[in-house]
DNA sequence: GGCGATCAACGTGTCGTTAACGTTCGACGG
DNA sequence: CCGTCGAACGTTAACGACACGTTGATCGCC
């Protein structure tokens, strides 16, 4: 997921597709859009054959020509492990909408905020990178004499068990894939931020404090800062 | 359980059908998949008559030509200790939602997620791996030093005994599922209140204020909140 | 009416951002 | 070399937004 992700967005609404495609761009991705199922489809099959393919498929579930379900089936055949998050539809059975949530990686139920999105966005990805090498990612690392727990943002040593937000836990877990490497500031604050702006940067420092402060009951663990360039968490594998 | 476990998937829906198998085997697992129970309960003693045998079972509980509960009963009483996991619809009434849950190893509320699946599937798997002779197992979990008894929704702590609602039982079933690990806010609403807006959400901390007060008897037990996240029962499972 | 579930309201705590100020770094000219 | 200066970084505190916890009222259904 190292370059710009993929997306494939197939929704009928015109207006709403193109806000979507829109907003996806600002944040970063590569955006195609199609308006049904069936050019979905194409798109999909497409890529296939130029040898590319899409990280993620947003399909609206309700559509003419063929709805988002009906496609995914097709396209999950072609590759069974594309993620997919289908947009659905606030109206909808329950009993209806089962189905077709049943086989999403993600689902979203309209109205949903932009800001919504781009997290479930970065979450599926996250979950899905480097699946089909059947590279797990990691849901647990040892910093010296700590161990962090990345799905329950927990950061242990001994009996002392620290909560950790949010933002620490996915800073320190950007570190931990980096360890003894470089992170760069860039590329930090666009996976976590979305963004690199000025105040990103000055908040994303305050996050790299409170990590030292996490960190500093082990006297070999060190957050390095590489001036301009990024941060290095310095650290042996192993306790 | 060493080499690809053997999963037979009854589901009518030829959609969620095809996506269950297709995804299942993406994930490891060797897949028969049936579109009503009369052609389970086939596949079931054809299995048997080759000398082979399903590993677990994945019964959709509503079925044209039979449902999944009177194939539950005619496969149990061909291998008693057969693993089954329903997949029951939200719509459906509690009361017989409870007799359902008197034959399961584990059961699904539609709509669920694919992750949720397969780690419900290696659950019972491992549960059920060794297992010795047709032992029924108890829907029931310990929690420090409580028991809950899901079907009856009792809750035990010596001589105490206290009767639980269905949605304190729920949401107590999700969380010992997820013991010590992560549950999710949004995958405890959608399966338990069917959709994650403000005001279930708001419903589910008032649930999960009724469980702590419930549990407060023994101090090692804990419901803790992962902020923005879900809830982690911290608890051991042997008293 | 009794019970369970939801809704509404409000208090409390946590999180993330921003501001402010201090420190370090590195380039550059003397 | 040394001194200077601006940019990048480090740290703390404060604030606003919002997630969570709790209580009591209300709704709907035996």
């Amino acid at each position: 997921m190292a370059p710009t992700p993929k997306l494939l967005v197939v929704e009928d609404d015109p207006n709403l597709g193109a806000l979507l495609a829109e907003y996806l761009r600002v944040k970063g991705f590569e955006v195609d859009l199609r308006a049904d199922g069936e050019a979905g489809l194409q798109a999909f099959r497409g890529a296939a054959e130029a040898g590319g393919r899409y990280d993620l498929l947003l399909l609206d579930v309700m559509m003419p020509v063929k709805d988002g379900f009906t496609l995914a089936r097709e396209i999950r055949r072609l590759d069974a492990q594309a993620p997919i998050i289908f947009l659905t539809a606030k109206s909808m059975k329950q009993d209806t909408i089962q189905g077709f949530q049943a086989g999403a990686d993600d689902y979203l139920t309209k109205p949903f905020s932009m800001e919504e999105l781009v997290l479930r966005v970065h979450a599926v990805l996250r979950r899905s990178a480097g699946l089909g090498l059947g590279i797990e990612q990691p849901q647990h690392h040892t910093i010296g004499s700590y161990t962090f727990d990345v799905r329950k943002q927990l950061l242990r040593r001994g009996e002392e068990e620290r909560k950790l937000t949010t933002k620490e836990s996915e800073l320190l877990r950007l570190l931990c894939l980096h360890r003894n490497g470089l992170l760069e500031r860039r590329q930090a604050l666009r996976e976590i931020w979305g963004d690199d702006n000025y105040f990103n940067g000055r908040s994303m420092d305050v996050y790299i404090a409170k990590l030292r402060k996490h960190l500093r009951e082990d006297p070999e663990v060190e957050i390095i800062n590489i001036h301009g360039q990024g941060f290095r968490l310095a650290a042996r594998e192993q306790a």
